[in-house]
DNA sequence: TTATCTGCAAAATTTTTGCATCGAT
DNA sequence: ATCGATGCAAAAATTTTGCAGATAA
């Protein structure tokens, strides 16, 4: 799904919710999409201020919740509450788990079906329809300029 | 485990770090595990106070977080900024997993060691040594009096 | 005794909100 | 024209920190 795409179906949720449309919220999302990957409020607004200075912090993150609740992004934090709570895009169920070092902050993002599938039939089980899922891996990876490397 | 037992690992952990054992640290460990469930900052405060009433919140905030070093519990939020952090309980990998209800809050916790097994080997495939998972799936229970229970 | 811990209050951070103005429909 | 959106600044909420006095080793 490119950007563009990403964008129209945006754009239309908002109207199927009688909410408008602006320049303002389509400057942030194209952003955010462009950007592609996880951002917190900081970085976002820094990015979006390079396209037009008089940005607002409480627009973004209005913008953001937006995103959220239509199901265009995820909010997650990756530890404690001296983290930044970060936005991850995320298209239409289009799930995805993640890999953290904790060493090096380092994320890998991957995909499972067979496991999502485990974990609807759990939830199943436990009489809920699952909506929505997280699986965190923590652990230490093996990157070149990770400092708790595994030595060779 | 007990939660005498728990307390006395703790007090361990503790000397083996070269921390002090005080009685506000017993204290407040000890009222965590006596909860033994989700607690945010402020109810464990409002509970430790029961019983001393001039208990900072300072020292809370740093005994939760030295629990969480030591690995006697794990601090997490369910949803975004607005919902609270809460620390949850948990001895020496004790893993466990989350099912959330959208609707009504109620969590649920259970095991399910082929997943955590599962987890691991992802996790070793991609150059990762696991030191710690998180899976929590959201979706709508089916309580009594859950406010968007499934009709019968 | 000495280093750590505690409680308080202040500070730092993060997120939300009120309000006047602006812009989309 | 109307109603929602935006930007600013202030407020609220959450978490951390500095410091003086208290406490454990």
């Amino acid at each position: 799904m490119s950007i563009q795409d990403t964008l129209e179906a945006f754009q239309q949720r908002l109207v199927e919710r009688g909410l408008k449309s602006t320049r303002q919220r389509g400057l942030i999302v194209e952003t955010f999409f462009e950007l592609d990957r996880h951002v917190n409020v900081d970085e976002l607004l820094l990015e979006v201020r390079k396209r037009r200075a008089s940005t607002g912090y409480a627009t973004v993150y209005r913008t953001l919740k937006l995103l959220v609740d239509l199901g265009f992004a995820n909010e997650r934090r990756f530890g404690g509450p001296e983290t930044p709570t970060i936005y991850d895009p995320s298209f239409e169920r289009d799930e995805h788990f993640h890999l953290i070092c904790l060493e090096c902050q380092h994320i890998i993002e991957f995909r499972d079906v067979p496991l999502e599938k485990r974990h609807e039939a759990i939830a199943r089980e436990q009489g809920f329809t699952l909506q929505q899922q997280t699986l965190d891996l923590y652990g230490h990876c093996t990157r070149e300029n990770c400092p708790r490397r595994p030595q060779a």
